[in-house]
DNA sequence: CACGCAAGTGTTACCGCTAACACTTGCTGC
DNA sequence: GCAGCAAGTGTTAGCGGTAACACTTGCGTG
């Protein structure tokens, strides 16, 4: 019991006994047993992160971001990683966390069918999810990506240019839905015609393609791609094409992935601090799990970052 | 005791019986509590893995390989990130992760204070390595970086260049070690001359600062860089000086992230099958854990993939 | 000088599960 | 007809901690 208390610090002890006991735990190597301990406190100091198995830039960097913040507070984190995300999938993963007792879980899937999953999860069992939607029942985190589409799309207009297109991410991610709907309002808004909508799936060759499709168009003179890496699968396209960036098109990204600066031309692109998202996440966590409301929503404000490649050389 | 037995398939039980087991399990939400279980039974079921809170395509990879045959064999991770190798935080996330009870660890560190840290774990305990070193006093799972850097060079060679030149990677990173290493082997073998070597850290911004200082050397005919990134910002400097690739100089890099495919020019690289890593990494540290040598080594084999970049163009 | 009280330490019970063993039942084999 | 055995189920103890309470000691207070 003694020393119990030297290693949690409650109740009073003789500073000569914790020296003792302190010494006598050098000595022997003890280490408390956390199952014991998670036994009969109810507590497991454990949370679980449902992620994506991709090396998409955003979810690995949110991921990091989350652990930091939430080893300061004393957690640490246990992963299920999803192959695709999906309604079963997701479900499994977070039974899957469950089973271990974590408690508290963050989803990074912002994926239409992710926020389905997690309706199914009981109301006093804490979940947040990283860019969930507006519709989700668990507190969401996410960046404005409306926002974001509009400051890319308006610094193209700005330009002088005619109308943008789009380079859409898959339209099961409800980034990629956001991003588009902030594209096609703020055309509207500034009254520019809405052209096709190519979609690809986030990769840089899924982007190629979409530049090849996208070269045979008249009137091409600016693109805002839903993500860097199809950002960069445009670029090629067009430098196989013939067309120069940003001469004849300026090209848009998002995300601000670090190479983004290098590409050929360096890219302009929305930039996502995906390190606060994931502090942001764990804070929101925090909040549920001391019976905060399940309808807690934190937005976090993208930032335009402008590049050659829609420069006015 | 039967709802034991029913859940752990361990023992008979009648059919009829187990099925009303099952059905009051559904009924009530009844979850076994992993904290009890594991104090009886002195198994968490858990692994820790030390991660390097990074973005660089290889870790995040490795990690998702380990995550997902740890999974299939029952296990689930437990991650400790640290923000910079060193001695002390490697041994620090260590013993965080044993506190945790977990039953083994692999830490992604390629680096050589990760390697000291990990020389202070007892032996008995089970420790894996990823790229940890040939002297590294745990298991150790590694890409084979000296023949990857080999073939790289011997490409170059083999194209008429007269030597290459080396962007290296940071010196207290095991694998920019061994691919320098390969890189000098190789060139001192065919007799070619050996330049000063080009030092960044890994980022594309440390390419491209390598790229602005080699291209006023004369004689520069072709270009190893440490890893992909840095070969983009190799790319971005030499075309902003006005030297074409692969005309003028020819450029390599190494990992063949996905992106690489899509650069300007596409890159010649060489591939490191991370997926392939995180599961041997995995298969490992269970014979570790089984009671296997410590001084197993296990050896992936890269593969070099020729794009424009040295392309006869 | 008896009493109350705080500091410091010890005792007991219990968290939820499973290993080990005990018990009941029905069948087989001689 | 009974020993022997397997199937199926129950009982007991203990894993290693901590909450709650009990106990001793020394001190200040009326």
């Amino acid at each position: 019991m003694t020393v119990s208390r030297v290693i949690n610090e409650t109740g009073p002890v003789r500073p000569e006994t914790r020296a003792r006991v302190l010494a006598a735990i050098g000595e022997l190597g003890y280490r408390p047993n956390s199952a014991a301990r998670a036994l009969v406190t109810g507590r497991t100091g454990t949370l679980g992160v449902v992620a994506l198995e991709s090396n998409l830039y955003g979810p690995a960097s949110t991921l990091f971001g989350i652990e930091n913040a939430a080893r300061e507070a004393g957690y640490v984190i246990t992963i299920s990683s999803v192959s695709r995300p999906g309604r079963s999938s997701v479900a499994d993963a977070v039974e899957s966390l469950r089973r271990q007792a974590v408690e508290g879980i963050i989803v990074i899937a912002p994926h239409v069918s992710a926020a389905r999953a997690l309706d199914a999860v009981p109301a006093d069992f804490p979940v947040v999810a990283v860019g969930g939607g507006e519709a989700a029942t668990v507190p969401v985190i996410a960046v404005d990506q409306r926002d974001g589409a509009r400051r890319a799309t308006e610094h193209l207009l700005a330009l002088g240019r005619r109308t943008v297109w789009h380079v859409a991410g898959p339209e099961d991610w409800l980034e990629a839905r956001d991003r588009e709907l902030g594209w096609r309002e703020t055309l509207e808004r500034h009254g520019a015609p809405v052209p096709r909508v190519v979609r690809g799936d986030w990769s840089s060759r899924s982007g190629y393609e979409a530049g090849r499709s996208l070269a045979g168009e008249r009137d091409l003179d600016a693109v805002f791609a839903g993500n860097d890496q199809m950002a960069l699968g445009v670029l090629r396209a067009f430098a196989e094409a013939g067309i120069a960036v940003p001469r004849d098109v300026r090209v848009a990204g998002f995300d601000d992935v670090p190479e983004s600066a290098y590409f050929t031309p360096p890219l302009t692109t929305v930039r996502q601090d995906f390190i606060e998202v994931g502090r942001r996440t764990f804070g929101l966590l925090a909040g549920h799990m001391e019976g905060g409301d399940r309808r807690a929503r934190a937005l976090v404000v993208p930032e335009l970052i402008v590049r050659e490649s829609t420069g006015p050389r």
